[in-house]
RNA sequence: UGCCCGAUGGUGUAACUGGCAACACGUCUGAUUUUGGUUCAGAAGAGUCUAGGUUCGAGCCCUAGUCGGGCAACCA
């Protein structure tokens, strides 16, 4: 694996893993990690760590860990870690062994700290926050040591020992390490490395009220777990000094941390405080609405993992911050579903459609096919009678030259069955059409057409009598601003409110009736679409996942 | 008036580590098509933030500047 030579560029990570491999650092292993916090669902953010962790390991024959970064526990759950679970499994990916904690290392990290102490790299602090606040000086000023930074060591083992021991208070103490008060990266002012929480931790519930900070619990937990390439987010980028120090302090497994901008969508919002507040705003109906950019809400919307991985590669790796265009990630989705789903009628918005010269009593079933790009899905039939259904959009009362469809007079192919000739219509009184009234050509069957009659549209349909009547969601962004990392004002003021709009009388062919929640069709020339959840056995809900490509709504629009 | 990153078509990434910018998405043509889908053929679109420098030669190296991002939670 790790010797093959790939004509594909390699992204900077991978060159600095394959210089690694070369000059046999770590004895040519690669081990990864996602290490995310349990503190709300992932997105498609941490889709792209999940992918490039994992994506990582699997290229190189390494192993990637799935580790909780559990060090908050006032502000993480175990429902969030059972969320994280599922969505990285989802993804199709296996983490190795059992999956992991920070709060598994508490002993350890304690000892270490322990250790820091006796180094004289560590003192317990008394100064209360504000002022440890203002003692850190500014970027631009260097701070001020501690009146307690020269505590003996005795005196810090001792009160370390009690702060763990539940003596002091939340705040009233806290451990910090000895690094440089003047230095220009803010990270090595003395660092906090514990802190008093008299909280209940979701893994190891009372036995501690003393956490560690992510500083020093991140790196301790990859040097244990013999991470070799530890990445993560450019905003991290500080970190790393304090990172390789308290490692070197230590003299523990050396991983590396590099870092890599995170994922930016358009009209997308990836911040879990941000997510969480849509929840909890009910401006959408939970996690895993299908609007939302949680892989719960994405898998609902009937993405597939293939197409997130796909995306994700697509887009890349690297070091700038960008945002990515939504097209790319709706590419994705057509493309992997266009192979793979199944073609099926479904009329969103119907209009009866009468053939006059079609026996009433007729019933005919025709052949069409399941799936053109796929010859292995085979064939189904499909009932066809006088009375069908058309979408309403393919008939104009006065369409113009380059409408391809329906129109007095005009002449169309009824996909799988017959030419029909538009002969006359309906309005009801608010000159809504109601009807459409046509004749057909029996001798233009599919398949067997001696017509000899040449028509530009191609419309589907559904037989009124046959039909089933289903629900469905069309989604639109959430956001309408395409990037929401410049606006200025509450996120909330650019939520798109025609994001959803839910149509409860949608025509389908009879085939669909026993579909089962998570299948996915495509509805012939509209779109992709997933069963839902919360569909009953009465009344089936289809969630839009994209639209086809429309060339013609494109043209129209000009 | 600090420190650290970054800057390549509309967007996202490449450029064999110095040899005269490529791929994908998007856009636009055209062909095929019983999905205005797919597929196929093709086009337009950047001279690589700016100014110097090194060099036979710079998107790659150096210097200065500009612009953008990050850093002053007992968050991660």
């Amino acid at each position: 694996m790790s010797d093959t030579e790939s004509k594909e560029p390699l992204n900077f990570i991978e060159q600095i893993i394959e210089e690694d491999l070369k000059n046999g650092k770590h004895g040519g292993v690669v081990h990864t990690r996602f290490p995310p916090e349990p503190n709300g669902y992932p997105h498609i953010g941490h889709a792209k760590s999940i992918v490039l962790n994992f994506g990582l390991a699997e290229k190189y024959g390494g192993k990637c860990n799935l580790r909780f970064d559990d060090t908050n526990p006032e502000k993480e759950s175990s429902e969030y870690v059972e969320a994280i679970k599922r969505d990285v499994e989802w993804l199709g990916y296996e983490w190795h062994g059992n999956a992991l904690f920070a709060s598994d290392y508490f002993d350890r990290l304690y000892e270490w700290a322990t250790e820091l102490i006796k180094k004289e790299k560590a003192y317990v602090d008394d100064t209360p926050v504000e002022q440890i606040r203002a003692e850190r000086g500014t970027p631009t000023e260097p701070g001020k040591e501690s009146a307690y930074r020269n505590r003996s060591v005795e005196e810090n083992l001792t009160l370390f020992s009690e702060m763990k021991d539940g003596k002091y208070p939340d705040g009233a103490k806290i451990l910090r390490a000895k690094v440089d008060m003047a230095s220009p990266n803010m990270h090595m002012r003395d660092p906090i490395l514990y802190r008093i929480r008299h909280v209940e931790h979701h893994r190891t519930g009372n036995s501690w009220c003393i956490y560690p900070t992510y500083d020093f619990a991140h790196g301790q937990s990859d040097s244990l777990e013999e991470i070799t390439h530890s990445l993560c987010t450019l905003e991290f980028e500080v970190h790393r000094p304090l990172y390789n120090w308290i490692i070197e302090q230590l003299e523990i497994f050396p991983s590396r941390q590099i870092e890599f901008a995170r994922l930016n969508l358009g009209y997308t919002i990836v911040s879990k405080r941000k997510l969480l507040q849509l929840v909890e705003g009910g401006y959408v109906s939970g996690w895993d609405d299908p609007r939302m950019p949680t892989l719960s809400g994405i898998r609902r919307r009937g993405y597939t993992p293939n197409a997130i991985k796909n995306f994700i590669h697509k887009v890349g790796i690297a070091r700038r911050d960008s945002i990515t265009d939504v097209a790319l990630l709706e590419y994705s989705i057509r493309e992997d579903l266009n192979k793979t789903t199944n073609r099926v009628m479904g009329v969103l918005d119907p209009v009866k459609l009468t053939i006059t010269n079609y026996p009433e009593d007729r019933d005919e079933e025709l052949t069409a096919i399941n799936n053109p790009e796929d010859e292995s899905a085979g064939t189904r039939k499909l009932p066809f009678s006088n009375e069908i259904f058309i979408e309403r959009a393919d008939f104009m009362e006065d369409p113009p030259r380059k409408f391809f469809r329906l129109g007095p007079g005009r002449e169309v192919r009824l996909k799988y069955a017959y030419i029909i000739k538009c002969e006359d219509f309906k309005k009801d009184g608010d000159g809504n059409i109601t009807e459409i009234i046509c004749t057909y050509d029996p001798d233009s069957k599919s398949g067997q057409d001696t017509s000899g009659k040449k028509v530009k549209g191609t419309l589907s349909w559904v037989s009124a009598k046959h039909a089933e009547t289903v629900e469905v969601r069309l989604y639109d962004r959430l956001f309408k601003t395409e990037n929401l990392n410049e606006i200025e004002d509450d996120f909330l003021n650019h939520l798109n409110t025609d994001s959803l709009s839910t149509l409860d009388n949608v025509k389908v062919e009879p085939s669909l009736k026993n579909a089962q929640a998570g299948s996915r069709f495509q509805f012939e020339r509209q779109g992709y679409f997933v069963v839902d959840q919360d569909s009953g056995d009465t009344k089936k809900i289809f969630n839009r996942t994209v639209t086809l490509r429309d060339n013609w709504a494109k043209q129209s629009r000009k």
